[in-house]
DNA sequence: CTAGAACCTGACGTTGACGTGAGAGACAAG
DNA sequence: CTTGTCTCTCACGTCAACGTCAGGTTCTAG
């Protein structure tokens, strides 16, 4: 498949397939004229990365992991990296945890009917 | 107390602390020659900001949420705004556990020590 | 009063993951 | 063969949360 279709099944714009293959996290072949072909796994892989970023992973980072994911490598430095990586998301889930129990404790108590709360005028920018 | 003493207690730099009040985080008052002044309630409340940039908020979002968790406004907009941030930040917990998850696997396999997973050589960029 | 530290206001630089044209080539349909 | 759509490669623009440098001012210790 040609990078308008994988971009449309995968839902990222034409621009990111390029720039994850500029990253090397994606490398499609070339077709005569020099236009890039996916294979099929590349769907797969394109969401594989998509949710690595989401995680907030950077570049270069998930260039690194993405040979482990797929089981492939294993080297003292790739496992220092998983050990690094999993223990920056176990810490950035606990931040989120507080922030949102936080945020809880203030929506509970805005929405308690009659607690005194006052309404203020909106305060737009 | 000024820009400088708060910032060595709170361990943000005097520049984002200027930021801070340029989005209308957290406005200090102004000594006769022009020199920001912050009371004490000043470090608790840069370290909120500071977590809830670590949740991923956005300045504005932070600037419009700051006087819900001060509990002292209370409109429909602001609930709205409250349970959008909630969600979203529930999202990223998920998406962040589930990486976690495979960031495990992965772990877990390549940790195991007789299971034929090969040595590659490094890549370095 | 004076030196030096801390502070002030612009204003341009940085980083990452793309967005957005510009100009030209590739490819399927008729 | 032509037209239209898709694709190509530069290459500059964007946005957020600051970093950093310049040139000038304010405050504090002695």
């Amino acid at each position: 498949m040609r990078i308008g279709e994988l971009a449309s099944s995968t839902g990222v714009s034409v621009r990111a397939l390029r720039y994850y293959e500029e990253q090397a996290l994606l490398i499609p072949g070339r077709s005569g004229g020099g236009q890039r072909h996916y294979d099929e796994a590349a769907v797969d892989r394109v969401q594989l990365i998509q949710t690595l970023y989401a995680a907030g992973l950077s570049s270069r980072t998930i260039h690194d992991l993405l040979p482990c994911v797929d089981a492939k490598v294993n080297t003292p430095q790739s496992r220092a990296l998983l050990n690094a990586e999993r223990d920056r998301i176990d810490r950035q889930i606990d931040q989120l945890v507080q922030v949102r129990a936080r945020l809880d404790a203030v929506i509970s108590s805005s929405e308690a009917p009659a607690n005194g709360c006052a309404y203020a005028d909106a305060t737009p920018r």
